[in-house]
DNA sequence: ACCCAGGGTCATA
DNA sequence: TATGACCATGGG
């Protein structure tokens, strides 16, 4: 994967699906703390479900990291639509634990990309994905989320054939990308995810309505003709 | 009755 | 290091 299959990629996604205004929040008082709860709670869980996880939290309270620990044993109930609660319950409220002994945001934001990605994966529950999502989203530093979404796309391209190794989608994609605004990788992310949810689905392996298929809005891409069809 | 979702941890071998 | 089990609710 090059620079310019990237970029055009990327070129395509957007003029597709156009800006997708990440990451979505409902608090306007502390919107970016808000993003830590969502990046928990979406783990492995449809983001509809997330969203009246994070109703019912705000119908009970205010969101912040004081308030959560106090619910104490009761959050898992608080939380029940968001898939697996119990052990979500538990994340978040370490993830409270370290975010409020590490001096909030006022402090946080200080902290170098990398020192700080290390942090949040010291946490129990947080692993390198929600960690990336933490840190393109709520403290806007330029990582590259290297999500199942991302691989499943990028190998339907032929951009990916190694094994779905974290690390090393993220450090390529970051290499091909060269130096960019968080901003880019904000919308990059969410460009292959509004991509995947449109026609990557998992359970369509041929990829009919993908991008290699001249009725999805990729159609006019620049991509290899798949083998076996006419040109 | 399945499969899947904006993952991660832990126990095995 | 690399699989498999597990978490657990709701939508397609």
């Amino acid at each position: 994967m090059d620079a310019r299959q990237l970029d055009g990629l990327y070129a395509r996604l957007w003029r597709a699906y156009g800006p997708q205004n990440w990451w979505p929040t409902t608090d306007v008082d502390n919107p970016r703390f808000e993003i830590l709860i969502g990046a928990v709670l979406t783990q492995h869980t449809a983001w509809t479900q997330v969203e009246k996880a994070i109703a019912t939290l705000r119908a009970a309270g205010p969101m912040t990291p004081d308030a959560l620990l106090a619910y104490g044993q009761q959050l898992p109930e608080l939380i029940r639509e968001a898939g697996p609660h119990n052990i979500k319950a538990k994340r978040l409220q370490t993830l409270c634990r370290w975010f409020v002994d590490n001096g909030g945001f006022e402090v946080l934001d200080a902290r170098a990309t990398g020192d700080l990605r290390a942090a949040l994966k010291s946490c129990r529950g947080i692993g390198p994905e929600t960690a990336d999502a933490i840190l393109v989203y709520a403290f806007d530093r330029p990582q590259f989320i290297a999500d199942a979404y991302a691989f499943r796309i990028f190998e339907r391209l032929g951009l990916w054939s190694a094994p779905r190794h974290y690390e090393s989608l993220r450090e390529c994609v970051e290499q091909a990308a060269g130096p960019r605004d968080s901003q880019h990788f904000n919308e990059l992310h969410a460009l292959l995810v509004a991509h995947a949810k449109r026609c990557c689905r998992k359970r369509v392996p041929a990829c009919l309505e993908c991008c290699l298929y001249d009725r999805c809005a990729f159609a006019a891409s620049q991509h290899a003709p798949r083998p076996g069809r006419a040109t």
